[in-house]
DNA sequence: AATTAAGTAAACGTTAACGTCAACTAGGGG
DNA sequence: CCCCTAGTTGACGTTAACGTTTACTTAATT
């Protein structure tokens, strides 16, 4: 048998340094939970799953998206379609975000390229 | 001689599908500036110069930045640095930005791998 | 068992980035 | 000159994503 290791929620902050707060707040609004739980008033223990789900979320932020963007992505990942009408909404979803991305790393080597256009100015303007 | 063309506050709005509130937002936090301005009283005229602008901080929105962050990527591109010590100061900071960026673009190109993947899971299971 | 540390829910506070509304002004057409 | 549209400055309202505080309970330590 598997003995999956398991987190306290000040445990799970410090990895990511982040607050205790935000983790409650992640799952307040639907983005992470503690089902490891026995009672709603007992203390909230996590497992690697939420681990791994909570490193998901802090790229998402990290990338600027908003909480509401990283929960539909991150249920994609995580979501069991039944028909086949299902399994093609959540496809192109899944196109339309790699689009999004796309765009956005293109727009980023645009910026990247200015910064590198005005550096390059300065240098030059030295001696 | 050169006559630059003159907008309006609503004509650069529209241009870029954005509120009035959002251009006079922007002046107030000193991101963009409307010179062309007679008097403090009387309407705002915006010139090419600052068409450009606008688009730079849209491009930084629509990138997740701040606008504080913006502002201090902007002003590096307008900077008129003096000595050695402003020079180099502001050389660090571009580097810094390019580190961050090509940061972003990694992140952003593991997401996509993990959509992807994602999305074929579920394409293989059709049929 | 008693103290201390850590966790909980609830509620109010905070900041960025605007939206909205009110009261006033400037400028052009007829 | 009058009217109408577009613009102006406050000032207060709003939403997301938490921070902070309070009063209380659970878990750990001595």
């Amino acid at each position: 048998m598997k003995t999956e290791q398991l987190f306290s929620i000040s445990e799970l902050a410090a990895m990511f340094d982040i607050s205790s707060r935000t983790i409650r707040y992640y799952e307040e609004v639907g983005l992470l939970s503690s089902e490891s739980r026995e009672s709603l008033t007992k203390q909230r223990t996590y497992t690697n799953h939420e681990r791994r789900r909570l490193k998901l979320i802090l790229r998402g932020k990290k990338l600027g998206f908003s909480l509401q963007e990283i929960k539909e992505m991150i249920d994609l990942y995580e979501s069991n379609p039944e028909g086949e009408d299902e399994k093609n909404r959540i496809i192109s979803f899944a196109d339309q975000k790699i689009d999004e991305i796309e765009e956005q790393i293109l727009q980023l080597q645009l910026l990247k390229a200015d910064i590198l256009a005005h550096k390059k100015k300065y240098l030059d303007s030295k001696d």
